[in-house]
DNA sequence: GAGGAATTAATTGCATGCAATTTAATCGCC
DNA sequence: GGCGATTAAATTGCATGCAATTAATTCCTC
């Protein structure tokens, strides 16, 4: 590759993760709209929907974010009734997140935004399921490198 | 997939997209501290680089960013003297912008950016190009259900 | 050629993300 | 037991992103 290429937006490998990104957040909205979600608390509430009783700490590292992004996300999930932050009593330093009632059964009306969502995009489950695996695999790689810090 | 795991975060192709375009930013951080720009800054003098005198409009086209992120970030990169923003003659309503000779000198102090995160991240050229076309034909599909507005 | 429709940027308001710092609690080591 | 090091959240400051609205200009149609 010349030097020009190098620097080309379509050879950028970076660019076309970070635009597909954002692509697919907007295509999440309308769905998640009915939930009354945004795409980064329904991210959230897909980790406590696996498991809660955890961590501020775990759950960052679940979902690739710091405190300085959960703090006031979590705080406003909690505002809205889908769950509770309350200290380790056996370690204060930490606050478990714990889902409520009303944040379990928020879950029956999530259940089908996945498959509504690969409709839309007119991907087969298998061409779905090969590219995550990639992504993941990718994700893995470039997260071992930033000094592992997690 | 039974109803329980087509929830699951893991898979989840939207997150894994989504976390990996996070982390592979962060990646670039330390080199482009080094030119004074930040991630989107950088992406967005890769387009100008490209081809400049370009209304704000072609280049929201190219980069999948409206007006409203644009604006502010070409006034930034304006006053860091890399560019300069002007009303066409010939069409009021629209905003060329330019690379100054400072903006487009700083091309070479960028050109070795991609080889060296490419050597940091441990990927060979087959492999990162391959899942480049990947992600793009995957962008590509996902923009075209966006409802075409752009 | 006048006026409503369409187009382009800019603005506003809100929700992230993250680096860096601060605060509080616990750990480790003497 | 006591104190410096470490750890977990929270806070602060800055830079995006995007939806929705506004303002200015141009287009289009009669």
């Amino acid at each position: 590759m010349n030097t020009d290429s190098v620097l080309k937006l379509d050879n950028q490998l970076c660019f076309a993760v970070y635009a597909c990104a954002r692509e697919i957040t907007k295509l999440y909205h309308p769905l998640l709209k009915e939930l009354g979600l945004t795409y980064t608390q329904y991210v959230t509430m897909l980790a406590l929907w696996e498991q809660d009783q955890v961590t501020v700490k775990q759950l960052g590292h679940r979902l690739y974010l710091d405190s300085g992004t959960l703090t006031p996300l979590l705080k406003k999930l909690e505002a809205m009734g889908l769950l509770t932050r309350s200290r380790d009593k056996q370690d204060e330093r930490s606050v478990i997140i714990q889902l409520t009632e009303q944040g379990i059964r928020l879950k029956d009306k999530a259940i089908d935004i996945p498959e509504r969502l690969f409709c839309q995009a007119g991907l087969s489950p298998e061409e779905a399921e090969a590219f995550r695996k990639q992504i993941t695999d990718m994700l893995e790689k470039v997260q071992h490198i930033q000094g592992d810090n997690n």
